[in-house]
DNA sequence: ATCCCTTTGTGAACCGACGCACAAAGTCGT
DNA sequence: ACGACTTTGTGCGTCGGTTCACAAAGGGAT
């Protein structure tokens, strides 16, 4: 197998594509240090990932990094960026701006690297109009209209339950394809679309379950019946 | 291979417990409409799972559900709530009452089932005594104090970055071992601590990385150079 | 220029999860 | 009471991801 310069095999793992956010992450802070090269030992620690899955993951992007030294953490974080599609800037649309929408539009954190909110849609009337975070919000009939206007590609939907599968397709008719759910629904949309889940409360039932196992061995004996509750 | 009653074999797959509580709440949806069984097919099909996938992971708590009929909704709910330790009440606290804070603290969807919240604490003097969501925010030197006092169990840290890391040590010291970070941090924490992440910047940069190539797919051939940008 | 030391990139074994496809099991109608 | 039909529970092949362990590749010292 040989390759020209810099090929990079079209077809990087889910799992890895999940992952190039952290160490982007842990990039930015040592070059904020003033850091120039890193282990890959060092920056996987750093990411919270074991070495040769950190190497394996870089891989698949190209071949950066320089035996016996490290990578480059300035060039690294480009290819990174570059990978990931933050060299481009994405304007989001925030779907339904109630306590969560509104903690969504103030959190800093994805204004800075990508991204921009480009709008705020809500259907209270009550809502509409108000400014937050800088931002005026729309009335959810805009939202084809606001959508097309300024380039919205990526929708965060922040509304009710019952709401969402509709916004979703009406959303999904203006022409988006990504869409970041944190409604309690399961969303049904075209194969042609990405959706990615947020849910709270899904988090804290998993959690809810190590937890019990953790307490139930503490007072059960490991092979205990469990029928006591 | 013989079984008593239910020996619910003790290792259920952590795939399989991910998706518990989307059949819980698909279920829960159902019993409300008055649905007293259900097919592996429907419930799949409402859960956004494939049937067969669905039966393995039921078939890991026992073998609820009878052949030539399907599973008898208000059961399974209760086997599933019980196998996730929502038959008991957990307390949880959150720290941080920033923007997030405060949303998931009114957010109505985790008090339904299992989780109360039994405290706020914050540090800023500004926050500290404000009533929100009918609870008063205590101040964070009252952290260890809250945790054994009202037997929170679980914690959910909505803090800056900065600071996520000194308060998840604290809040472990305090014996707590499942907590769910919003800060965009990789905490470090022994490893009979339970960390579950969520973060929103993470989910945008995926989302990011699958638009970008749709959008390159599009402009170019499949099989296109990539070094145009 | 050569040797030694460090660190990358990857082949290969392993592990868990997924989905097909089917036998076992139970229901319902006659 | 029996047969046809429905639906579960699961054995098995497959696949993606993880980890180990090491050869290849470079840097720096002498």
């Amino acid at each position: 197998m040989m390759r020209q310069s810099q090929p990079r095999d079209r077809g990087i793992p889910e799992a890895t594509v999940a992952r190039l956010p952290l160490y982007l992450r842990a990039l930015n802070g040592m070059a904020e240090r003033g850091v120039a090269t890193v282990s890959s030992e060092d920056l996987a620690t750093a990411a919270g990932v074991n070495s040769a899955k950190l190497r394996k993951d870089l891989s698949h992007l190209g071949s950066y990094g320089t035996r016996g030294v490290g990578y480059d953490v300035e060039y690294l974080v480009y290819q990174i960026s570059r990978e990931l599609g933050l060299t481009q800037d994405w304007a989001v649309a925030i779907v339904g701006v109630g306590n969560l929408g509104r903690a969504l539009a103030n959190y800093g954190g994805f204004v800075s690297r990508g991204f921009r909110v480009a709008a705020l849609l809500d259907a209270d009337p009550e809502i509409v109009g108000d400014d937050i975070a800088g931002l005026n919000v729309e009335h959810i009939d805009e939202l084809e209209a606001v959508i097309k206007r300024r380039g919205v590609s990526i929708v965060v939907l922040a509304t009710p339950a019952a709401a969402a599968q509709e916004l979703c397709d009406r959303v999904i008719a203006a022409g988006v394809t990504s869409i970041l759910n944190f409604a309690p629904v399961v969303l049904s949309v075209p194969d042609t679309v990405d959706v990615r889940k947020v849910d709270l409360s899904i988090e804290l039932q998993i959690l809810a379950f190590h937890e019990q196992r953790k307490t139930d061995r503490m007072s059960g004996g490991p092979l205990m019946a469990v029928d006591s509750q």
